[in-house]
DNA sequence: CTCAAAATGAGTTGCGTACCTCAAAACGCC
DNA sequence: GGCGTTTTGAGGTACGCAACTCATTTTGAG
């Protein structure tokens, strides 16, 4: 009887009896304060260790008083993924508010670096807990991400990447594999050539310039040529993303090759590509893959023009960035699984 | 100047006073404690719905006090998958910990109804505030979740449901559309026979009374059927999930049939089966696809033994399962989105 | 040994909610 | 109008931690 080992949870108080230090060493060692010997500081993090306590959030999170607020840089213009992650954020409103947390979006045109740049340097004076930003990979924009992070905030880079600054974390997928991960299916789906060839492959991408349609189309390249080099490539087209444009040149491109087997769209303006196929009356020769889970591409999924569709799951890069900040915010170790985003492959069969 | 409406959070306090009663009353409509008028609750509810106000989840969870028990009821045995969410689960400890909860493994024998539902009942007395099942569908399960539910307790389904039950909510797959996703695949993977035969496909099972065997065969024979009517199925084997028996099994059928050109595993014994396949040689030619991603199918993928994994997150399943009963015991809403577990189509080049 | 600087102890306050008690007010019924 | 019952108000305590102040002790340099 008396005071047993009741397996109760541990408080600071506790680890300030058991380290034999007061509460206030305690909460110095704890935030990094200053005015602790090493000594005493290596005393209570082995206590801290030894007895692998954890701050109990709930408590810490209501005695730090103000709230955390997060912005998100997104682009502007109509790019439906883009559209789609807005609004998975929207969603997350009740669960945000619940936590005294506000996210601020800052819409801004993320392909001119300089301008990116200036905005994110907006945010330094800001006094924001965390920046999601989708980051142009350029010098300029690497300095703003690195003011950010040395002005004490966390920086998350969100579907494009820019390795080289110090961001905490990038949530978003691996586009070189995601362009294998094209060929790789466009090589085993596709049907021998009935004629002599045996069989052109085309493809279209928004502009060679965008880093990760640059990333895809290496990916798929290197899978086509060392795992289908029986297969023709044609020269990339590039349809700048635009419905018309890409339905344009893809309606030229099948009337010059009768051969065509097998078709992938890199980047946007699926719609204008499917609308050629099904004109030439060839969508269901072809196969054709392209990117991104929007109400069309799953129509075209269902109907058979579009094989497959690779996509990455614009709800979870929404709410993983949002988890990421806040695990930054809160020095709280970040679960890497969770948060990792997967390339996913997705037919009329696995429709989520 | 003076009190302007800053958009600082608002709390129960300011709800109380717009509502025009006291802070008591205010908490008595939140927890549906007896003692209040329905004209007052409703004036009250108004005034919460109308400020969209949310409690502050950190201020509840710190002022509840007592920690929070979920139970996990897992499979006996070595069930590579199971045992993948159970090392997920462990990694969220400090995750658990930090936030005061516990998860208890309650290991037993879950193809058993009565030992199952016996393992349930004792549950019931336990007085935890969440359980997560691996179910099996049967008439004294359901009963025995449906008493946990009248008890108070939150329940899920984890991995196999019991959608006849009061279950508030299922984590896992529709194993249909994973068999039609299989199915798909193999169709239009494989290539067409060199013999008269246009190819045969070998379809090989656990047993055909576990649920979600069943259930996956459903859906690959329904879609061999109605787009891949000229493939020949072999009558289906069933190799108990054992590597032994299900090798043995292969073996014969491919020294019996030259012709076979796809090969499905609808549950374990992969590496029995992919050791048949190797050994004669064909693990090249024959399209081969399975379930699950562990060490060994990633390695077969790797090595083209295996072409197609379809897995079912493991990590997700763990995760989804811990925030679904959370969210049930704090009355908070569920993110569906977030917690709707995929059909993954896992290839070499996109391994997470 | 002296003294200033550094390190530590002791304590307070407040965060927003849950949960409880007790008294007071309002209500419905006869 | 009186009575018992129901409803409401007012207030307190506790949860675990952050953040702060101020007094006291320890330390190291000269």
């Amino acid at each position: 009887m008396a005071e047993d080992t009741v397996s109760a949870a541990l408080t600071l108080k506790d680890i300030a009896r058991e380290a034999g230090v007061s509460l206030a060493t305690v909460d110095r060692v704890l935030h990094n304060r200053p005015g602790v010997r090493p000594d005493t500081v290596r005393r209570v993090q082995e206590t801290i260790a030894r007895n692998s306590f954890q701050p109990h959030v709930a408590a810490a999170e209501l005695a730090r008083g103000r709230a955390r607020r997060f912005a998100f840089v997104m682009p502007l213009g109509s790019n439906p993924f883009m559209q789609q992650i807005q609004a998975y954020l929207s969603e997350m409103s009740a669960w945000l508010s619940a936590r005294r947390l506000s996210i601020e979006m800052v819409i801004t045109d993320v392909f001119d670096p300089s301008v990116l740049a200036a905005s994110l340097e907006e945010l330094a004076g800001g006094n924001y807990d965390g920046v999601a930003v989708v980051a142009l990979d350029h010098p300029s924009v690497r300095a703003a991400i690195n003011d950010l992070v040395d002005a004490g905030g966390k920086v998350v880079t969100l579907v494009s990447d820019v390795p080289s600054s110090r961001r905490h974390h990038y949530v978003g997928i691996d586009n070189i594999a995601a362009g294998r991960t094209a060929g790789a299916l466009i090589g085993r789906l596709v049907r021998p050539g009935y004629g002599s060839s045996p069989g052109k492959i085309a493809i279209i991408a928004g502009s060679q310039s965008l880093r990760d349609h640059a990333e895809r189309i290496f990916g798929f390249n290197q899978v086509m040529a060392s795992e289908f080099s029986h297969l023709d490539i044609l020269p990339l087209l590039e349809g700048r993303d635009e419905d018309d444009r890409s339905e344009q040149l893809i309606s030229q491109l099948l009337g010059e090759h009768p051969d065509i087997i097998g078709l992938y769209n890199v980047g946007a303006g699926t719609q204008g590509v499917a609308k050629a196929l099904t004109e030439a009356g060839r969508d269901k020769q072809i196969v054709f893959i392209a990117h991104d889970l929007t109400a069309m591409t799953r129509k075209l999924l269902l109907q058979g023009t579009l094989d497959v569709a690779i996509s990455q799951n614009p709800g979870h890069e929404a709410r993983a960035a949002v988890r990421v900040l806040l695990s930054l915010a809160r020095n709280e170790p970040i679960l890497s699984e969770q948060e990792k985003i997967r390339i996913d492959i997705l037919m009329r069969d696995n429709l989520p």
